[in-house]
DNA sequence: CAAAAATTTTAATCCAGATTAAAATAATCG
DNA sequence: CGATTATTTTAATCTGGATTAAAATTTTTG
């Protein structure tokens, strides 16, 4: 057994409850909407009060931004690994929606939807946007590359991509937890989503 | 001065303007989210003062209200549209994504995205989440009437209906009134999303 | 163990934006 | 036309939840 010399690497007791904390705002916020969501009420999952929040964050527009932050980085993350891994287009389209699908019905989920962008402040507002373009045009380039190496049919890249991207962004809308649907959503949505892709026919 | 008075048309001016503010209600909470929206930006873009809209609903959640009731009925005027011409299952669900699509880019739009649903009052919440339950009911019952003609291959109702309505439901999220992308998302979206439910493969 | 640092709470304040009442204007009608 | 009704504005108030400062508590450190 390698004895942990990372004491100092290890997660801090300020990360860990920060951590805690996203994911209980991004459940709220998910299940409730920003507006019904307090931060009392984000404070009473963690047996905090909603004062105790400030010691992590500057205010909730911050709290929001970096739940967005998180969604970001959950998503660019199972994109790197597909396209890594994948053997052709439609490969890494298929591994990208079972990576992505699986981190969120997961142990790192509930990632919060973006539904408030708008209200976050300029620059953080700036960043979150232009990630997402980033990682749409990520995506779109994949799908040209599955039509480029004749494993996608050729077809509109952009509404595509939307079509895909839209049905992910829409899972925490309907998925609260169950652990069987969890399991059928890994299960079925790379293959419902990617179906329309192949060019066999 | 003497404008046509068409009593016939039963469209009055009060009706006229509460559809115009619901539609602008709409982009507000669409495009800048629901706490981003003061009822001050929705009246703006009608050329009025915040305090007008008092005169046409009683609050700021009987605002969003209205705009998810007028999203519901969009979606179900589609989908009876679509169950009254559909030749079977595929062909129904086909005609009732192009049908839905076509409204939410058209005319009618846009369509509200129901992000807010717990923050609207027990009452109008819980006829919200009755109405959307009934319509992802009666849109698996068209996808099952599908497999069971055998227009679409044996899959699990449940996500192939979660895919489908995500990727619709997404639509306000990125279109912004391009008539151009308007197009775009009617001529593909049916297709895309309806490919992955053929048999034949 | 005591002292220092980290974390949380208590108890206020603050404030943007919702809401309201009364007054002003515009439309309609007899 | 004037009178009545419909619509909008002006000018306030109200309010819930965000925010803050200081005090209390817990954890860490040496």
């Amino acid at each position: 057994m390698a004895k942990p010399i990372l004491d100092k690497n290890e997660e801090t007791r300020f990360q860990l409850q920060k951590g805690r904390m996203l994911r209980a705002a991004a459940r709220c916020f998910n299940e409730k909407g920003y507006s019904g969501s307090s931060l009392k009420d984000v404070a009473r999952i963690l047996g905090l009060t909603d004062a105790a929040l400030y010691y992590y964050v500057r205010n909730k527009q911050e709290l929001v931004y970096l739940c967005y932050v998180r969604a970001a980085e959950v998503a660019r993350e199972s994109l790197d690994r597909a396209i890594a891994e994948g053997d052709n287009g439609l490969d890494t389209v298929v591994r990208y929606i079972r990576y992505h699908v699986e981190v969120m019905v997961g142990e790192r989920g509930p990632v919060a939807i973006m539904s408030e962008i708008p209200s976050l402040e300029p620059a953080h507002r700036e960043e979150i946007l232009e990630v997402s373009r980033e990682h749409g045009a990520r995506f779109e380039s994949v799908l040209e590359r599955g039509v480029a190496d004749g494993s996608i049919a050729p077809c509109d890249i952009r509404m595509t991509g939307n079509a895909i991207m839209g049905a992910l962004n829409w899972v925490p809308k309907w998925f609260h937890g169950d652990a069987g649907v969890a399991e059928k959503v890994v299960a079925e949505f790379p293959r419902i989503l990617s179906a329309g892709l192949r060019p066999d026919r």
